[in-house]
RNA sequence: GCGCCUGUAGCUCAGUCGGAUAGAGCAACAGCCUUCUAAGCUGUGGGCCGGGGGUUCGAUUCCCUCCAGGCGCGCCA
């Protein structure tokens, strides 16, 4: 479908130009010639909507149009089998069976490339995402913004970009101050010392895990170490990365703010520039960058009375430095709470004579999580957050990353712990994951009765002709066009919605359905299909981080 | 008060750059295993797309306004 898009994109293109050439139209604007899949499979298998919007620069009836323009239509590769006009003036293609043909030729030979485009052709593309503070462990929103963060990327990168997927670590400041301080109280009371906790440190548990660890490996074999706060922060992230490891997320880059930002000194290149640039006043001992110049709400400050930097500095400093790397993109995934700092980045940005447009936001809203439709009390009291650790230990990562992306970002998500380990096709993972593990054991099947997979070249597909047959091939058919649109929008979660739709569809047909019968033309035919289903279902699982499992 | 997000079936949500009769899953009800995995399949009912204006051939989609919910508005990080 892919390639038929494109052939047609052409085709239209082409005839468009002719019926110009002849005088039969007269606009002068190239229109945008959008082509659609019908959702009603009697109205063909693409569709443009191109007359109807050409119609009224043309000052004509849309259907009259549609005829000039199919009159110049020249099939050259020969893969429509029938044009209609319908409606208000949709232009309707039919496809000729030989073209989803040729589909399952193509799937067969490219495996695990089938889905792969170029409409990135090389360009760079950054996501940052998670970025944390290794204050603590990663809860179940972290877990939300890493499955997406890292869908994705890997949508980008099947997409033609050359992406980076990169954590920024927020090991400066006073947030890690305090961490550093935490231990250093629990370690005192370790000790028999009676303390004071302050109501704004951090109580969770693990901080008293991190002052034994400092017994164990400091006091006990005296390994040297620096300050209790590199110490704290340096096994929080120890932490992190195992956590996210386990959840099958490896990043490119771990961007420290304090070696790659402070002991560079590029917070404060990045002021003087501003200040050359002249963006920049003194207020009440303050140091201010005039972001309401660039659209932002409130001036903000970058050097504090005291002389501290504000977080928004060391940012505005990441940010100039992201820009320099060259990336044609550079998408933060950030929590739904911290959508206020939006405004401040842009006019960074824009300060420093960047296109902001190149920056992408994209918001991921809370998660509610359930249990058997109750909600599991999650309240904002220290150390009462579920974690991503417990969520993956109950639930399995596979299911914990598809149900994060089961709905788009900036919907709220109720995650229910119950529904996420059945096992039957109300959980949706399992639905899907099935579907594969059945493809695999037909082809087991298969293998036992000495039924060889063929090789699709060798195969007579016109024995193809179920419409259920038909409907599978039209999705997989789709399923770059997914990948496309789920990269140009940056919707992970229309991949889940897609891999429902082919499961489905494989479902139903397979229950209706033998593949492996009597007649061996047909059995090739039909093993060629779903070894095609079974290979779109893989490559899309792939980029969801999820298993494709061959047995369950 | 200002800003951002959300409002679609009983519930949870999709809905492609503005297109054709608004979809799916769950729940409810009624059915299907002598067969390659029943962790599956089939059927039925269910809608003021939050309300009201506007833009046009056409609006769930774009604009304005109102209502409801969430979040954000520090010399915090």
């Amino acid at each position: 479908m892919w390639i038929v898009k494109e052939t047609l994109s052409n085709i239209l293109y082409n005839a468009l130009t002719e019926a110009k050439e002849k005088g039969e139209l007269k606009i002068k604007d190239e229109p945008l010639i959008v082509l659609e899949i019908p959702k009603d499979e009697t109205k063909g298998d693409i569709a443009t909507t191109m007359a109807m919007a050409i119609a009224s620069a043309e000052k004509r009836n849309p259907r009259d149009i549609a005829q000039i323009i199919i009159k110049h239509i020249k099939d050259e590769a020969g893969i429509i089998d029938k044009i209609d006009v319908a409606g208000p003036g949709f232009i309707n293609f039919f496809l000729k069976d030989g073209y989803y043909h040729q589909l399952l030729k193509q799937i067969d030979k490219q495996g695990k490339d089938y889905g792969r485009i170029d409409i990135g052709k090389g360009e760079k593309v950054q996501v940052e995402f998670v970025s944390a503070n290794p204050t603590g462990p990663l809860h179940v929103g972290h877990g939300r913004g890493a499955a997406v963060g890292d869908a994705l990327a890997n949508i980008l990168k099947a997409a033609g970009y050359d992406v980076v997927k990169e954590y920024y670590i927020n090991d400066a400041g006073r947030q890690v101050y305090i961490l550093g301080e935490s231990v250093r109280l629990r370690l005192d009371e370790l000790h028999g010392k009676k303390v004071d906790f302050p109501d704004d440190y951090y109580k969770g548990e693990y901080v008293k895990e991190i002052a034994k660890d400092y017994i164990a490996k400091v006091e006990e074999k005296g390994i040297l170490l620096g300050t209790f706060q590199e110490f704290a922060c340096e096994a929080m992230l120890k932490d992190i990365k195992k956590d996210l490891k386990d959840f099958g997320i490896e990043f490119n880059r771990w961007f420290s703010e304090n070696k790659e930002l402070h002991d560079k000194g590029l917070a404060l290149t990045a002021i003087h520039e501003l200040e050359k640039k002249g963006f920049i006043f003194v207020e009440d001992g303050a140091k201010w960058f005039r972001t309401t110049q660039f659209g932002d709400d409130k001036d903000r400050v970058l050097i504090k009375a005291d002389g501290q930097l504000t977080y928004f500095a060391s940012d505005v400093a990441y940010h100039k430095e992201k820009a320099e790397r060259g990336f044609s993109t550079i998408i933060n995934v950030w929590g739904a709470d911290h959508h206020g700092y939006e405004a401040r980045v842009r006019a960074a940005l824009k300060a420093f004579d960047y296109n902001d447009r190149n920056l992408k936001i994209i918001f991921i809203q809370l998660v509610k999580l359930l249990r058997g439709g109750v909600p599991v009390p999650m309240g904002k009291r220290e150390g009462e957050f579920v974690t991503l650790r417990q969520v993956m230990d109950e639930v399995g990562s596979d299911a914990a990353r598809f149900f994060f992306l089961m709905r788009r970002s900036d919907s709220h998500l109720d995650f229910d712990l119950e529904l996420a380990k059945k096992q039957s096709s109300e959980n949706p993972v399992y639905y899907v994951q099935y579907a594969h593990a059945r493809l695999c054991s037909v082809e087991r099947q298969a293998v036992e009765r000495a039924v060889k997979i063929p090789v699709a070249d060798s195969v007579d597909f016109g024995l193809l002709k179920l419409p259920e047959e038909r409907n599978i091939m039209k999705q997989i058919a789709l399923y770059p066009i997914t990948i496309e649109g789920a990269a140009r929008a940056l919707e992970p979660h229309r991949i889940t919605f897609y891999l429902q739709n082919l499961a489905g569809l494989l479902h139903n047909y397979y229950f209706h359905h033998r593949i492996i019968t009597d007649d061996k033309a047909l059995t090739d035919a039909r093993l060629v299909l779903v070894k095609g289903v079974r290979q779109v279902i893989k490559n899309a699982l792939d980029i969801l981080g999820i298993k494709a499992p061959e047995k369950m």
